[in-house]
RNA sequence: UGCCUCGUGGUGUAAUGGUAGCACUAGAGACUCUGAAUCUCUCUGUCUAGGUUCGAAUCCUAGCGAGGCAGCCA
């Protein structure tokens, strides 16, 4: 059994998180998860939503969830959207206590950025720069000043309030933080603290037409909603004095927040950047952003993973500073860990292939008591409906099996799961030599509880009832790419997997007929399955989850 | 190139100067009306070299290696 998010790690951030609380630097924690509305949340984003929330759960704190929506033509609704759908599917009945109301918007602050920017400018700790942004970077490496950089405090009022007015064209100035323009690090060269853009906001409309960067809005919107801990991945560590620079150079009381950062996630043989993402979404390489390959929280949710498989896989990847790469073993293994506890037992067979009980009596039908599941004494049994027709798995049949082939060979026997012990007379060929139909002869005397039902047979397979099986259609995924990493080198496109997904036309036992999306299910011997949105009345759609482990496909693959 | 950060079994993580542990993976076995689950066992590790110390994965120095940043993106 692995950990749970009921027994919670500890971790280098939620070890000073506890002693700052102990220290007494604040009095409640508060963190945030803080997306730019430019596309769809991803397994590295429940890393960070698992964390954050996490940690205000753990310590009775409180976290934000806030748009970053300070580069409009970047940014949709359409995005928000979703992010909320993604969050709070992650997070209800976890950490809802601990949601900061929400979201917030950075947008929302805009008003008050500009503010501290004039005040900025007032001590003159800011100027308003005529460069081109070529001629900006050429200086920002050699370590030049900018001929703007001494302009007087009221000529940058006036250029800062006119850029605001909207009396420039974008690219013609910026607002630049006065640090230090030869700075060992070059984020505090100087950096940009506002760009012309004249473009229309998801939320502000035209309202604005200098938007804040990063670094001045991000630490503003912190400070401003409280935050105390304000954790982001490594790419930001560069940031950290800017971010302390800002809080410095504004003068703003205490208590504030402090900047942490942790490795991002990385996983074997898939990508998770939100570029590459996209990529594959635009060239229709997978059917969108909730394709169930895909690693984006929509995916996952398609997919059938649970929020709660995705929380525990969270707590058991840990947090560090070190970059890894985490085996996609290890989130499979989580939610099977998961789903074999919770998960209803049903028969379903993938790939039919027709078996007729020679000496079963036409026209007879038995129920038989079938255990919905072994791992939960309370889920109770079902009847199955069995007769002299049958289907079972195509693949459960060998005419020339290799050697350990535990299922049915001609002449061979095997046992029908919660049923009877069949053997294999006759198989049935079409024209082509396929196997289309085995004639069998059942064991009457053992029936699951009967006379010789203790007789040992080495294999038991999975079947339905001909007449009583329902159709439907059943996506089997593989995992996305062909190498563990995919984005190591070269074009990770052409490592896409073309055998990621397969469609059958399964025959599932009746009572599945009732199946609720919000349920899992184990089809015995095949995996854990979830009804997929494309469900109808008429037909159902599911998906495989994942499968369950399989050592005799290990042992194929070895011989 | 400069700056920052990070190096613990195959992978991910713990040990906060005091017995290198846990999980995944892999392998072996037991059990099995799911080749699942469960149970038992096994393999494999502190990047290197110095130093401090009774004692170093941990502290110091140097080296080596990896990642990140160097947008008017976030």
């Amino acid at each position: 059994m692995t950990a749970s998010t009921e027994n919670p790690p500890s971790d280098f951030i939620r070890d000073i998180v506890a002693e700052d609380l102990r220290a007494g630097k604040y009095k409640q924690i508060r963190t945030r998860f803080p997306p730019e509305p430019n596309g769809y949340l991803h397994i590295g984003h429940a890393k960070s939503i698992c964390l954050n929330f996490g940690i205000a759960r753990e310590f009775g704190g409180i976290c934000n969830i806030r748009m970053d929506d300070t580069n409009p033509i970047k940014e949709e609704a359409e995005y928000v959207e979703s992010i909320m759908t993604d969050v709070r599917w992650l997070v209800d009945g976890w950490a809802d206590n601990h949601v900061g109301g929400a979201p917030f918007y950075a947008s929302d602050y805009f008003e008050q950025f500009y503010e501290y920017a004039v005040d900025l400018v007032r001590i003159g700790k800011a100027y308003v720069c005529d460069m081109t942004p070529e001629e900006t970077d050429a200086y920002r490496r050699l370590g030049k000043a900018s001929a703007f950089r001494e302009r007087s405090v009221e000529e940058n009022l006036d250029l800062f309030a006119r850029m605001k007015a909207g009396e420039f064209p974008d690219g013609a100035r910026t607002l630049r933080a006065k640090i230090d323009v030869n700075a060992a690090n070059v984020w505090l060269r100087d950096p940009v603290l506002y760009r012309i853009r004249h473009a229309s906001h998801h939320r502000t409309g035209d309202k604005w037409c200098i938007y804040p960067m990063y670094d001045w809005a991000h630490t503003l919107s912190d400070y401003i909603e409280g935050i105390t801990h304000s954790i982001c991945t490594l790419e930001f560590e560069v940031h950290r004095p800017l971010y302390d620079w800002i809080l410095d150079a504004l003068e703003l009381p205490e208590p504030r927040p402090h900047q942490y950062e942790f490795a991002r996630l990385n996983l074997t043989y898939s990508v998770v950047s939100k570029r590459k993402l996209i990529q594959l979404v635009s060239d229709k390489l997978v059917n969108g952003w909730d394709d169930p390959r895909m690693l984006t929280i929509s995916g996952l949710r398609r997919r059938g993973v649970t929020p709660s498989a995705l929380r525990t896989f969270a707590y058991n990847i840990g947090i560090t500073k070190y970059p890894s790469l985490t085996e996609m073993a290890l989130l499979e293994h989580t939610i099977r860990d998961e789903f074999n506890r919770i998960a209803t037992r049903r028969l379903t067979v993938l790939r039919p292939i027709k078996v007729v009980l020679t000496n079963f009596p036409e026209g007879k039908i038995e129920e038989l008591d079938a255990i919905n599941n072994p791992e939960d004494a309370n889920a109770g049994t079902r009847k199955i409906p069995f007769g002299r027709e049958l289907y079972i798995e195509s693949h459960d049949f060998m005419e020339t099996p290799p050697p350990k082939f535990f299922r049915l060979r001609p002449g061979g026997e095997v046992r029908l799961k919660y049923a009877y012990i069949i053997k294999c007379d006759e198989m049935v060929k079409d024209e082509a030599g396929n196997v289309i139909e085995l004639r069998c002869t059942v064991d009457l005397d053992s029936k699951s509880g009967g006379p010789t039902a203790g007789r040992k047979v080495k294999g038991t397979i999975h079947w339905v009832s001909a007449p009583h099986a329902i159709d439907a259609e059943v996506r089997l995924y593989d995992r996305l790419f062909t190498v563990p990493e995919p984005d190591a080198g070269g074009d990770f496109k052409s490592f896409i997997n073309p055998n990621s997904l397969e469609v059958v036309n399964a025959k599932c036992e009746p009572v599945l007929a009732s199946a609720s999306p919000k349920e899992r299910y184990q089809f015995e011997r095949l995996g854990y399955f979830a009804l997929d949105p494309d469900s109808t009345p008429e037909r159902q759609v599911w998906n495989r989850t994942v499968t369950l482990r399989d050592t005799s496909a290990k042992e194929a693959k070895r011989s």
